[in-house]
DNA sequence: GAGTGGTCTAGACCACACA
DNA sequence: GTGTGGTCTAGACCACTCC
């Protein structure tokens, strides 16, 4: 038998609602308060299940808006070349992105470990927001050699990376040195994602060169902690 | 700037003390309250801050005993078979582990899902607990064929499960569906562990089949979450 | 037995969201 | 303006660890 806590009647309180429907994902909980009142607990001891409940990928919550329904997880291969939008409408998602181009930067020696390219490299940066059924749940910046690969950003708009290099520079993109972390995400992240600091999140970092081992490309994306799955298919 | 917050103090506190080399890696921190005092701070917000520091993955607690400054990470690549020992060592850790026999049980249509394996197989199952500098940062559970790999069990103590099958039955094991998920450690993992209820962890699942798909093993993996970092170095 | 972490209460104030 | 989440205080008791 589980040991009796008050935070656990909360949790299951708020388990059943969900599995009974009527929390749906994506829809707002009661307020903090208001769950208080309903089951004559002390909102420190609600606040902690909510975080404990989040922590298990049920809900999350936005900035100051407050606590939401987990949707289900977008399975996600991140060994393989994706194409986003693709993916997600392949699993019935209803997907968008939004585009910022930062222009040319010169990669620092602080940013070299990051970045893996070498420092005094000009690339593109290039941020991305992705949103899945209209919630935002990943935050992306990507770097391109600027050199070897000009006026990119604007092409990757509509056709994936790996294509565009293919189609258009002549060169096989391999990818290299996939790098997957669980982390707190940083308030850079959780502002473009609307989450509170200190929400959990996925780091995903890949880096893509060409054939000769030559960084060509640094992807590093910052996932809602709910809102994906990992899976490699090997073979 | 950062926002004012007191738990930022004690966490930019802490971080200091682990930085400057007076908190080492594997080393206790001060109880809460003596944080408390020398902070002149209340408990709560120490806690939030030792909470973040945890999320961050910068220490880890064990259940009752208090909180200790994380060590380096394994660097773990889960698509390619490894050997944990020599994993381990290869990176300059001290590792060991322990291994329990459960014996043959049979798969019940609700571990069909979590299996891989048909409901109705017989299989072996098998717990290890891997040791990290003498700190337990995995739990292991697998699950293996009972009829098609009869007696394996003793077998893998000292060798690789891949070489063993190759070797001792003659068949080459793939490896497929790999599954990543940043969770909630469960209560049974936690007592393995040693941490506290509601400690984050991450599931690494491995099913291997045989050339024909059928499936021989899984093993799903319960890691300390500061404890490592996945790696996939594709091709 | 002293001290620790784990849990829980009962408040408070602020900045921000929303209407 | 009302209510919300975010932060913080000042306690309390218990079960457990460690000496």
């Amino acid at each position: 038998m589980a040991v009796f806590r008050y935070y656990q009647i909360v949790r299951k309180h708020i388990l059943k609602r969900i599995e009974s429907g009527e929390l749906s994902p994506g829809s707002q909980l009661p307020s903090e308060r208001t769950l208080c009142a309903e089951l004559d607990l002390n909102r420190n001891t609600v606040r902690h299940a909510l975080q404990l409940l989040q922590r298990e990928g049920q809900i999350f919550r936005l900035e100051r808006r407050g606590w939401y329904v987990s949707t289900r997880r977008l399975v996600y291969n991140p060994a393989k070349h994706v194409n986003f939008a693709r993916l997600a409408s392949s699993q019935g998602f209803e997907a968008r992105w939004t585009t910022k181009d930062n222009g040319v930067i010169e990669v620092s020696p602080e940013m070299e470990d990051e970045a893996g390219f070498p420092s005094g490299t000009n690339v593109y940066e290039m941020e991305n927001d992705f949103f899945l059924d209209n919630q935002k749940v990943a935050h992306v910046v990507s770097h391109l050699h600027a050199e070897r690969l000009k006026d990119i950003v604007p092409k990757t708009v509509s056709r994936a990376l790996t294509q565009v290099v293919q189609e258009e520079y002549g060169i096989s993109l391999l990818q290299r040195r996939l790098l997957i972390r669980p982390v707190l995400l940083h308030k850079q992240v959780t502002d473009m994602l609307g989450l509170s600091l200190g929400a959990p999140g996925l780091y995903v970092r890949r880096v893509k060169t060409d054939e000769r081992g030559a960084v060509l490309s640094v992807e590093q994306e910052y996932w809602r902690y709910d809102a994906i799955e990992l899976r490699v298919d090997a073979e």
